[in-house]
DNA sequence: TTACATTCCTAGTGGTTGATAGGAAAATCA
DNA sequence: TGATTTTCCTATCAACCACTAGGAATGTAA
C-alpha cells in the first residue's frame, strides 16, 4: 500500500545507457529475420550496442529478452485480437486477418514473413519451452477465430452445416503458409490474390449477413 | 568408354561398416524433427552409430548430408510429382496434395509436420544456402501444380476467370501451414477437415469435368 | 604374401555458444 | 562529501560447434 510508481519517481543507482523498447525492437528484426536459436548474443550486442552483462541484467536471459520481443512483436496498435473484434463478420475477420498478414509479411522495411510462424518452428531440444511458447500464442490467435466462427454460425451468419474448426485452422494454415511464401520472394500483390482465392472457401449463401441491405439503426 | 557399373564390380578398399541408405534415413528423420542446424553432428553420430570422419568421407560435410536426406525424403513411390501426373484434374491433383500432405504430417512413426516445410525456415546467414535450395524445391512443386492449372484452364476443365497463380500458391501455403499445425499437435483428422474447407476455394460450376459423365475411351 | 585402396578410430583442431565474475563508473540520497 | 544503489565494462568461463589429421584396420588384387 501507499505503493508509488517507479516510473515516476526516479529510481536511485545508475540509469540505463540504452532505451529498452528501442532494444527490444532491434532484437525483434533480428530473431524475426533469423529465428531464435540462429540468433546470437554476439549478432544481439553488436545490433543492439549493448554488452552481454547489461543485456542479462534487464532481460533475464536470450530466452526472456526473446519472449519480450515477441511481445513487442504482437503489440501495436492493430493486432488479431483487435482484427477480429472489430470485423462485422466472422468472414471479414477471416479476410482481415489475412490482408494484415500479406502485408505485414512482405514490408519494405522488416524482414519478410511472419517472427510467430518462422522464428521457431523447428529447434534443439534446449528451445523446446521457447517453440511451445509461440505455439501457444498462435494457438490463442486461432482459438479466438474458431470462436467467433461459433457464434457467427450460431447467429445465422455462417451456414450451419459449416465447420467452424476447418475454417479457422484454415486462416491460420493459409497465414503461416504466407510466411513462408514471403521468405521464399513472394511478392505482396500475389499474396494477396492467394488471400482471395483462400476466401472462396468461404460460404456466400443466402444467410450472408453481409450480401444483404444494412439493417437501419432505428427500426422504421 | 567401357566403363563399368561400380556397383557391380565391389570396390577394392575396406568397405563400409554402415548401410548408406539406414543411414540417410536415420539422418532424415533427425533432421525432419529438429531442423537443420539445429541437429548437431554428436546428434548423427549417436544415431546413425558412425564416427564423424566417416559421415564426412561418405557425404562431404554436413550440408551434403543434409541435401541427400532431402532427396531421401522427397524420394518414394509417391511423389508431388507423380500425384499432379496423376490426377485426373488440376482439382483433383490440389485434393490429392493436400491429403497426402495431411497424412504424411500426421504419421505415427515420422515427426510431425513437413521436413521440406520446416528443417530451414529461419537459420543464421552460414545455413542460407541450406534455406535457398530448400525454397528451390518447394517452388519446383508449386511450378509444376500452377502450370497443371494452367493447362487445365486452357481445356476448359477449370473456369477461364480463374486466376492459376494465386490457386497454387493457396495450395502450397496451405501445406506448408498444415505442417505447424501438426507439429503444434493438430490431429489427422482435424487437417483433413482442414483440407476439405481448402478446397470450396475451387470453381465447381459447369465447366467441372470431374462433375461431368466420363468420355468413352472409343467415340461411339 | 605383399602391395594397394579404402574406411575406421582416436584424439584432437580453432572457433563460437550462452552466460558470468569482479571491479569501475554513474546516478541518488544523506 | 560520503554512502548507497544500480549499471557498465573487461575478461573470461566451460561446453559445444563442425570438422580433420594421422595411423590402425580391413578389404581386394597381384
Amino acid at each position: 500500500m501507499n505503493q508509488v510508481d517507479p516510473c515516476q519517481s526516479p529510481k536511485k543507482g545508475r540509469p540505463l545507457s540504452f532505451d529498452r523498447d528501442v532494444a527490444l525492437g532491434q532484437a525483434m528484426l533480428l530473431f524475426w529475420q533469423h529465428g531464435y536459436e540462429a540468433t546470437s548474443l554476439k549478432d544481439l550486442t553488436s545490433a543492439l550496442g549493448v554488452r552481454p552483462s547489461s543485456i542479462y541484467s534487464a532481460f533475464g536471459d536470450k530466452k526472456g529478452l526473446f519472449l519480450e520481443a515477441v511481445d513487442h512483436y504482437l503489440s501495436g496498435p492493430v493486432t488479431s485480437e483487435t482484427i477480429i473484434a472489430d470485423a462485422a463478420t466472422a468472414r471479414d475477420a477471416a479476410r482481415a486477418l489475412l490482408r494484415a498478414a500479406a502485408a505485414g509479411f512482405t514490408g519494405t522495411d522488416t524482414p519478410k514473413g511472419c517472427l510467430l510462424a518462422s522464428s521457431a518452428i523447428s529447434c534443439s531440444d534446449a528451445a523446446a519451452e521457447v517453440k511451445e511458447e509461440l505455439a501457444v500464442r498462435r494457438r490463442a490467435i486461432e482459438s479466438l477465430l474458431r470462436r467467433r466462427i461459433v457464434h457467427a454460425i450460431r447467429s445465422g451468419e455462417v451456414p450451419a452445416e459449416s465447420d467452424a474448426e476447418a475454417l479457422a485452422a484454415h486462416t491460420m494454415a493459409v497465414i503461416q503458409g504466407m510466411s513462408t511464401l514471403a521468405r521464399d520472394g513472394a511478392k505482396r500483390e500475389k499474396l494477396l490474390r492467394l488471400v482471395d482465392a483462400a476466401m472462396l472457401a468461404w460460404p456466400t449463401g443466402v444467410n450472408d449477413l453481409s450480401q444483404l441491405p444494412k439493417r437501419r439503426s432505428r427500426p422504421v
